[in-house]
DNA sequence: GTAGGGTTAG
């Protein structure tokens, strides 16, 4: 287009010549008057052509009037305007700042600077309006290496005391995160107006250093709105809504960007609620709402799940003429389907003129957050364009609604179409790992991560430390939490959780009272793993005294979980009574979890009495449960009470109560091999058998006898021993023993509780066959080495 | 020509 136009100039211009007779006489007046009427390139070209011929546009102003014009027509792309100047002969440093300028306005700060090393080159020297455009463009593209060439040539051409100047060179040191030579620009300058303040406020503000920000605020010789604002937004980000709020109601004069920065404090602290009061009341003092404050009401609306507050703003959207910005479409369809209202998201989508990647993608997490994860992947395939946070949105999708290999293939296949991914989606690729269990996988992500430099934050450290953990690899889970540079809250509660899983309750505690003097603040999952820690020792004492250091020194209040600890610690320790009690005094109703430890509890320590009246309320609460069933079941067969045993079972019956199969999983050679108990449809069932004799053979030898307690079944006890001998983890021992190698140690995932004969048994074994067996049950790890298990028989 | 508010996708 822009060399047919050149070549339209070069036709004009020689036909022009041509006709040496009727040349038109241009001067300033007629140029302004013919610029006014112009309307399509064609008329411009005249107009230069004629400009050219007569020599007009040697003038140095007119050749600037008509460059100025060529910049601000919808029908020249710059390319033309840079051509313009080219031929302009006497131009000035106006000349190139209006071009550069031009660059600036359509985001092109790369071209600004390539034009400014052609004017060094040319005989227009830079005047003051054309430093600041240039820093402009170095701070847009973070290049301090490119700033601070400039602010050299600032000093060569001797601007270093022009306040635009300066002010820039502070906003763009600022902007490349060098405060130190933003400050230095700031000091060294002999002016200062209210513009060098807020700069060096921004700052700070940017930087989120609070005290400094709060004293350069406070030195300010005049506190403008502008700076006010800037505080309150930065007190937001610091969690001090009060002191925004402060600020806030202190000044004079408000202004939509005001309210907007307090309605975004309010929102960042949580107080979304508080957040639309102060919206309802800006709209009561008439200030004119633009469309970012609508976005951040909207989240708001998003996070409460208010659809009402949100279709009332929505229709304020459409009655202010705010709906075609697309961040707005874009807050609404997010806002409809956090709301569960898909429909009117899917609608908004179909009818949106404007949408962008993002309102893709904002499908795909509406129908996800509406549980519908088909539709969401219907809708993912058939995306024209996906980038990896499409990828990412829906791999995690999968995660979030425990679909772990569907997390895991679609990780793989955004490998196979070779899309980086990003830190986000490892994390949730990681703990679909440790959720299946899928050790390799994770160990193959962690090699990803190290080989492709992916920066190890806190959020994939944490997923690595709990994966390590719930496949129980302590020594990578702590290495892994060794180097790392930053830990949050989250990663100390990783660690304190592995380590209480994987029985090493000492270690656990010792590295609590670590987090506590590293000064990082417990929160309530804090107190589930240091409870679990004392539970899975029996530490009654303890964990009373952390129960009430939680409330007392932390200000934390206990809620179910803390209360399921609890019971199930005191219940355990066989203090029956105590736990009942507990249960009964708990602000909020018990679950069934709670009820459940107590259960579990009195089959332990034969409370038949609290046990039975325990057993009844949970089947009635949960009749199709089967794991309250067998419970009760045990604590009748334990008392020799068959005809108890049998009308429950013929309950269980009735009702079709199945009773969960145990099973046990382990991985050889990256395949996962699965056992149920009695199983014998493994093809390698024979060998199986014939360890398991070896493993019996010596077992006796060790005089070991079968431990019965645990099968509650009205049979003989030699059938019993036969069940027990069967049992889903004793077959995957007897694999693992065959299939694998010392010293790597067996490791088996069960989906009950180990029972205590096997436990006994893996005991022995680990001394017998000298091999390491680790076995994950639903609560715990058990690792046996030399006949003794990690959690000292506690569990 | 320089300074302020933001979220919407994981």
């Amino acid at each position: 287009m822009t060399l047919g136009r050149i070549h339209l100039y070069s036709a004009l211009k020689s036909s022009l010549n041509r006709n040496p007779g009727i040349k038109p006489t241009i001067n300033l007046s007629i140029l302004e008057s013919r610029l006014q009427r112009c309307r399509n390139p064609r008329e411009f070209l005249q107009i230069h052509a004629q400009m050219t011929i007569t020599g007009f546009i040697k003038d140095t102003f007119a050749a600037s009037r008509l460059l100025s014009f060529s910049t601000n027509s919808f029908f020249f792309d710059l390319d033309y305007s840079r051509w313009l100047l080219h031929q302009i002969e006497n131009s000035n440093a106006f000349i190139w700042n209006t071009l550069m300028r031009a660059y600036m306005q359509r985001n092109s700060p790369q071209n600004c600077l390539h034009l400014y090393k052609l004017m060094l080159r040319s005989d227009s020297v830079p005047d003051n309006y054309t430093h600041p455009i240039v820093i402009q463009a170095s701070a847009i593209r973070f290049s301090e290496f490119e700033g601070k060439q400039i602010h050299c040539h600032v000093s060569k051409f001797g601007f270093d005391s022009d306040i635009y100047v300066l002010n820039t060179l502070i906003n763009m040191y600022s902007v490349c995160g060098n405060l130190r030579h933003a400050r230095l620009v700031f000091d060294k300058s002999l002016i200062l107006d209210s513009v060098s303040w807020n700069s060096i406020l921004a700052a700070y503000v940017q930087a989120g250093d609070v005290e400094e920000a709060v004293q350069i605020f406070n030195q300010m010789p005049e506190q403008n709105t502008i700076a006010a604002n800037s505080m309150i937004a930065l007190y937001g980000k610091c969690n001090r809504v009060d002191d925004a709020r402060m600020l806030f109601d202190g000044m004079d004069a408000r202004d939509i960007v005001t309210w907007t920065a307090m309605i975004s404090s309010y929102e960042q602290n949580g107080l979304f609620a508080e957040a639309l009061k102060m919206f309802t009341q800006m709209n009561s003092y008439e200030i004119l709402v633009d469309e970012v404050v609508m976005v951040t009401v909207l989240s708001a609306c998003s996070q409460l799940e208010a659809v009402k507050e949100g279709e009332v703003i929505h229709g304020l959207i459409v009655k202010v003429g705010l709906d075609s910005y697309v961040n707005l479409q874009n807050a609404l369809i997010h806002m409809y389907s956090s709301c569960g209202n898909i429909n009117a998201a899917r609608q908004l989508f179909e009818l949106g003129d404007y949408l962008d990647q993002i309102s893709w993608n904002s499908m795909i997490s509406g129908y996800l957050k509406c549980g519908l994860v088909e539709e969401a992947k219907e809708f993912f395939d058939a995306m024209p364009q996906k980038d990896v946070i499409s990828w990412s949105t829906m791999i995690s999708g999968y995660a979030q609604h425990d679909q772990f290999s569907e997390t895991l293939e679609l990780f793989n296949e955004m490998q196979v179409r070779a899309i980086r991914p990003d830190e986000t989606t490892l994390v949730s690729v990681i703990s679909a790992c440790a959720r299946l269990y899928a050790l390799e996988q994770g160990k193959w992500v962690h090699a990803y991560i190290r080989k492709n430099d992916f920066r190890i934050n806190v959020f994939i450290g944490t997923t690595l430390i709990d994966m390590y953990m719930k496949c129980g690899y302590l020594e990578t889970a702590l290495e892994v939490f060794n180097e790392m540079e930053k830990r949050a809250t989250s990663t100390w509660n990783a660690v304190i959780l592995g380590l209480a899983m994987n029985g090493l309750v000492k270690e656990s505690l010792e590295k609590f009272s670590e987090m506590e003097r590293c000064g990082v603040v417990p929160n309530e999952i804090t107190f589930v793993g240091v409870l679990g820690a004392c539970r899975h020792a029996g530490l009654v004492d303890e964990g009373r005294r952390y129960f009430n250091s939680m409330q007392q020194i932390y200000k934390i209040i206990p809620n179910i979980k803390h209360y399921g600890c609890m019971v199930d610690l005191l219940g355990r320790a066989g203090l029956l009574n105590e736990a009942e009690e507990l249960i009964e005094s708990m602000p909020m109703s018990p679950d069934v979890a709670t009820w459940g430890a107590l259960l579990g509890a009195c089959k332990k320590h034969g409370g038949t009495e609290i046990g039975e009246r325990v057993g009844k309320k949970l089947i009635e609460l949960e009749p199709q449960h089967d794991g309250f069933h067998v419970l009760l079941s045990n604590i009748y067969a334990s008392k020799g009470r068959w005809d108890d045993v049998m009308e429950l079972r013929g309950m269980m019956k009735q009702r079709r109560v199945i009773k969960t199969p145990g099973c046990s999983m382990i991985e050889s050679n990256g395949v996962v091999h699965e056992f149920l108990a009695g199983d014998g449809s493994h093809p390698q069932i024979k060998e199986i058998d014939e360890m398991l004799d070896e493993m019996a053979r010596r077992l006796k030898m060790e005089g070991y006898r079968p431990d019965t307690t645990d099968v509650a079944f009205d049979i003989e006890e030699e059938e019993k021993e036969t069940t027990l001998y069967r049992h889903s983890e004793k077959l995957a021992i007897a694999f693992g023993l065959i299939s694998t190698c010392p010293p790597i140690p067996i490791r088996i995932m069960k989906n009950l509780r180990i029972c205590n004969d096997c436990h006994a048994v893996a005991k022995i074994i680990s001394r017998t066959f000298q091999r390491e067996i680790v076995v994950r049950d639903r609560q715990r790890f058990h690792h046996f080495k030399q006949g003794v298990c990690s959690c000292s028989d506690y569990w």
